[in-house]
DNA sequence: TGCGGTCATTATATCGATTTTAATTGCATA
DNA sequence: TATGCAATTAAAATCGATATAATGACCGCA
């Protein structure tokens, strides 16, 4: 039985690996606030570890852009900003445009499986588990672009998905996003996407981005971004 | 007098930058060999520094994609395959496109200025000064779109160029680069962004790409590539 | 002779302490 | 009262040492 990916919590990976982690998902869920001064010492006491792993791990996150190091003065969380939002959200629908039609390209019956797994896990989340969920709407949408066979678009994809949903918790988490009734769009990107409809599950897609995009872009614009 | 970038090396910045730089352009110029296992002591004495500096350096290199870290055994540079290539090259040309177009978009004289003085600063070193040739060439790029104020397009293409130079330089380096006229593709693609036509400066620039691809491409087929 | 398991070796990952560097405060001066 | 300097404090960066895990060699046994 392959008992390593999400499993328990107790002593998975490296303790670089967790800090890692942990920063990531503090910093992205806005536990860490934007602008945010990082203190080596304040997170080694908080995740309970040495000065190296926080350190590499910083190091790994400012390469994500969540963090910026600033030389010989230590590291901060990214600023947000309304241009940065739209950077993003640009990117994304650029890039993963790219990539799902490359995916749909490259059709397989073992993707189609993967996609609709995915996507039932997603489902069966959303009202069981709520924290699960996030990790689980990630993996969707990169089960989607997995099959471009593209490793170096993945990862930024990857990234930029991250640096996206940042924005999502900062504008008062997943409250108003469920409200919308998102769960029809990812049932609607994923038929498309069966039926190897390259327009139409981009389209979706992009729609469904830009959904969000515009609710946020409107938060943050009258200053309702905490 | 501003006497910080270009000067001699001292000791300008942490240990962890120099470590970085250093590092990075042994695995571009292939110094440090595709695959190679990169073993924390040798780079301590060979860069004479402590552990802490290499293994931040490398964690950066991790995300830039020059180099894989294999939980709890280290770390080694990133390997080169004709499809990781040909990954490399699709993305700058759809990415670089992307930023050129957005750059001449925004065209102002500043910029006009900017990547006329990039040009003329690389064309010189052409001759007399070979070392730098390599770094003013990618100035030189990267100027062209910088006008984009896209700072995470710009990062991505600046790690595309990166990676793909490494493939240059292990070809067989600048030799047979240089040999095909290259300044005048450079001096086309100037001349159409000045002209603030992106159809045509894009189309240079991609077809500038494309040629050194193709080149490379077939060196990697037969095996050339050492 | 081939296989599985144990031990020694090597290298990584991590910690704790030290050194440098930047920020802060208080003080003297204009 | 504002301003520049110096001493102090706080934090980052780095180092050296230790703990921990992986690799490879060796030995006994089938």
């Amino acid at each position: 039985m392959d008992m390593r990916s999400a499993d328990a919590s107790p002593i998975e990976g490296s303790a670089t690996q967790r800090a890692y982690m942990a920063l990531r998902k503090m910093i992205v869920t806005g536990v860490l606030r934007p602008g945010e001064k990082l203190k080596i010492d304040n997170l080694r006491k908080l995740l309970d570890t040495g000065a190296s792993p926080i350190r590499e791990a910083l190091s790994l996150l400012t390469s994500d852009n969540l963090v910026e190091r600033i030389d010989q003065r230590g590291f901060r969380t990214a600023e947000v900003s309304a241009t940065n939002f739209e950077e993003i959200l640009m990117l994304r629908c650029t890039l993963e445009d790219l990539a799902l039609r490359e995916s749909i390209e490259n059709a397989s019956d073992g993707w189609e499986e993967e996609i609709v797994l995915a996507h039932h896990r997603m489902q069966r989340a959303k009202s069981s588990d709520p924290d699960a969920f996030e990790d689980l709407h990630k993996a969707f949408h990169m089960a989607l672009l997995a099959n471009a066979h593209s490793p170096i678009l993945l990862k930024f994809c990857s990234q930029l998905y991250d640096l996206n949903i940042r924005y999502r918790f900062l504008a008062g988490n997943a409250l108003n996003y469920q409200r919308r009734d998102v769960g029809d769009e990812h049932a609607g990107i994923l038929d498309a996407a069966v039926a190897r409809d390259a327009d139409k599950a981009s389209e979706r897609l992009l729609n469904h981005y830009r959904m969000t995009g515009a609710f946020l872009s409107g938060l943050i614009g009258t200053g309702t971004l905490r």
